[in-house]
DNA sequence: CGTCTACTTGACCACTATCAACGCTGGTGG
DNA sequence: CCACCAGCGTTGATAGTGGTCAAGTAGACG
């Protein structure tokens, strides 16, 4: 409790000089649109840098008045919604310049709740602020709509992988989207840092935890991956991407030969 | 193949009078904004009204450049995505006022294809006259992208469906879901028509065609719903909602006292 | 050093997919 | 008029994937 409402150190802003969109390396993910300079300023006058959000805290909460979007600086988020019967799913895992509330814009209230898996800064975009914005400048509520639609096309993947889907197939699909993810981010797109827990990945991929970790040290043992603990390592694209059902990578045999 | 390109005689257009927006009893609910008569009639001149589409028709098809959204005027659609393996995933049923392909806005092309599940008239609004309009009446936009995220909202409740519900659950709540979505359309919430095969059902909820039937007779036996063939009523639906997860709606005992 | 949580591993079994056969219905052609 | 067929739906038998339960291990932290 306390520990919520004690003074944070403005970690990431006081170490990070990216405290302008016009200085900040995300700015071609987040909103990739042409801005004029004046029109970068005026965005950048308007976002709310808060202090860091630490892992655990909510950035929102499903019911809260929706008067927000987030794009997150550093950092990860897990979305979630809960159902009536109290069970939790997890709708998205959220990296760095990815924006995160959009699906708030149906109603007055968050249809969702947002968690930092780990120490997290975001820019917070005031929505009535960002509304009138949208009004002078023309491409950006188009962008807005494209990232909207974005996450429409990837819940409904999501929704072929739940329903269509072997636990295999699920985890080699959702490794696979971390790397892609992090490689346009210019990280490895091999080796990362997974920011969310077991129980975060088997909710998400509608699996049991107990599954999640079985799938993990199979693909150790067929040496698709390698893994301590949070640190994972891909060994087998090929193989991976073939088990994910992306035929143009082409698969190795199912043996790999020595 | 012939049958495609055959004139075709533009039933519902000549039966049917409500050939304008202002006369249309489906404006409440496919845009329900307040428009001024003269947006009205800017937003009809627009509308594109063309022959009926018949039953396994496309609207569009996944890939096609995406170049309209549509609004249904009767009859159905489903939705659904063609993965690289091959597999289809309906991503959804589209019913009398609902809109469809917005998911496209995030690129050039649609993400997935809508076929017509019996014949079926709509309202194309052609991408380039809506966006022109959407910068002259400013409720517009913001209609559609509320459109727009509740899909997503939408999606991610599927999500959970298909990742933490079992067969009989998801089956209640799809019965349910369009139930309630008849009734705010006005017809009736216990007896309607399923548009859909037991084929499409399935696919849609992540089950087994024969599950499908499986479930579909013993909710009979449990007098919860009767069916003739496409024909269904809802005899108890609190105890449907009970199975659906909706805690709210009183559940009666288990085994229903005579 | 003890406690807590996260993760792993094993044993068991339930849910639901799969395979197979059959029934029903509507359309086609003899 | 009836035989035939195709498509859709139902029902039964069987088996497999992945969930559940239970116990144990490993890290993190006070």
């Amino acid at each position: 409790m306390s520990k919520d409402t004690q003074p944070v150190p403005f970690l990431a802003t006081s170490k990070n000089s990216q405290t302008h969109c016009s200085t900040c390396s995300l700015s071609s993910l987040c909103l990739p649109i042409a801005l004029e300079k004046a029109d970068l300023d005026t965005l950048d006058s308007m976002i709310k840098r808060g202090r860091p959000i630490q892992k655990g805290e909510l950035l929102f909460k499903q019911g809260d008045a929706f008067n927000a979007i987030f794009a997150i600086r550093t950092g990860a988020i897990k979305t979630y919604t809960v159902a009536a019967s109290g069970e939790e799913q997890i709708t998205g895992f959220h990296l760095a310049s990815e924006l995160v509330g959009l699906s708030g814009y149906s109603q007055e209230t968050y249809p969702l709740s947002a968690k930092a898996l780990e120490t997290t800064t975001v820019c917070e975009l005031p929505l009535d602020q960002l509304e009138a914005m949208c009004d002078e400048i023309p491409g950006l509520r188009k962008q807005i709509m494209r990232n909207m639609s974005g996450e429409i096309r990837q819940d409904q993947q999501m929704m072929l992988q739940l329903s269509k889907k072997s636990a295999d197939e699920r985890m080699a699909y959702f490794l696979l989207d971390l790397s892609s993810r992090f490689e346009r981010r210019g990280f490895s797109a091999k080796a990362f840092r997974l920011a969310m827990s077991r129980v975060d990945i088997s909710n998400y991929l509608g699996l049991a935890v107990e599954t999640v970790s079985r799938i993990l040290t199979r693909f150790q043992k067929q040496e698709l991956i390698a893994t301590q603990s949070k640190e994972i390592t891909l060994l087998n694209l090929p193989e991976l991407n073939a088990l994910a059902g992306h035929p143009d990578a082409q698969p190795t045999c199912q043996q790999h030969p020595n």
